[in-house]
DNA sequence: ATTTAGTTTAGAACAATTATAAATTAGAAA
DNA sequence: TTTCTAATTTATAATTGTTCTAAACTAAAT
């Protein structure tokens, strides 16, 4: 009840939702910090539990989540695995993605420049362009 | 026991497996094709137990899946959701995803021209870049 | 033929996600 | 304020995809 929740509550009406102290708590977590979140529901969780100090229910977190991202305030990005992540830099960007750590890297758009892309196969349009470079630590030389 | 199993044998002995019936069944409905197969788990359970007309274990086929990614005979996509793909076309290339349908594309390596690629996150090395063009159907004004 | 290590299998276990339905709460209305 | 109602939260169940297990079976070496 101190700090400028506004911003939050704008947010969460826009997406059809009541600001209740749980969304706002996933709020804080979300949207208050500079640097883009890349995160997974469970660790979502975790920070939200820690930020608040009590426990919040996992479908809660999922509806609101999802919630946010068909309101175009997250996005999800294909990753292998059966782990489903998201992302809060919704602009158009593209990833770094260490898969021996689990870390994604926003990598600027205009830091790839891709000067030729094939047509869309017919009656069908090109929605996005999604790029991950996968990277892993120098010195080993690990498989796949 | 009439068609040439030979190459399937031989690319199961270099992934250190015996060639079982349930192996080879695998193996023809993966290799034996000209285009490439996109699938999941459950779609190639499926097409094998059509082409051989019986029942195969579904660990089975995970296993043989697993062995044949870990020594270069598939590959695995990148994509969102919970399910994971496969790739019968194991060089360097990219894909369309229509995500109304479900449906992988191939798109050759040189029809996609990468100008420009940030350098790796220090001590890092790029393993592969992979890039999913998610397209969808022209006419419907569909969301996300 | 015998032996043995590798394989298949059904089912259990596990993990991620979604669904359910009872208790709680936000916020409108009185 | 208090009352009322629909929205929300929650614990838990159900569902789905994947991995594990251990007993029955089989390839292939001896
Ligand atoms: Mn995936
Ligand atoms: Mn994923
Ligand atoms: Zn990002
Ligand atoms: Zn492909």
């Amino acid at each position: 009840m101190i700090s400028d929740l506004k911003p939050y509550v704008e947010r969460l009406r826009s997406s059809g939702l009541r600001p209740t102290k749980q969304r706002l708590s996933i709020c804080k977590v979300l949207f208050d910090r500079k640097a883009t979140f890349h995160f997974t529901i469970d660790q979502l969780k975790k920070k939200i539990e820690k930020s608040r100090k009590s426990k919040i229910s996992l479908a809660t977190v999922y509806n609101t989540v999802h919630a946010f991202k068909n309101n175009g305030y997250l996005k999800e990005i294909s990753l292998r695995g059966n782990k489903t992540f998201f992302d809060t830099n919704v602009t158009s960007h593209y990833h770094f993605y260490d898969y021996e750590t689990g870390e994604l890297m926003d990598i600027k758009n205009e830091e790839i420049i891709v000067n030729k892309l094939p047509l869309a196969p017919k009656g069908k349009k090109i929605k996005d362009v999604e790029i991950i470079v996968r990277v892993a630590n120098n010195n080993h030389n690990q498989k796949k």
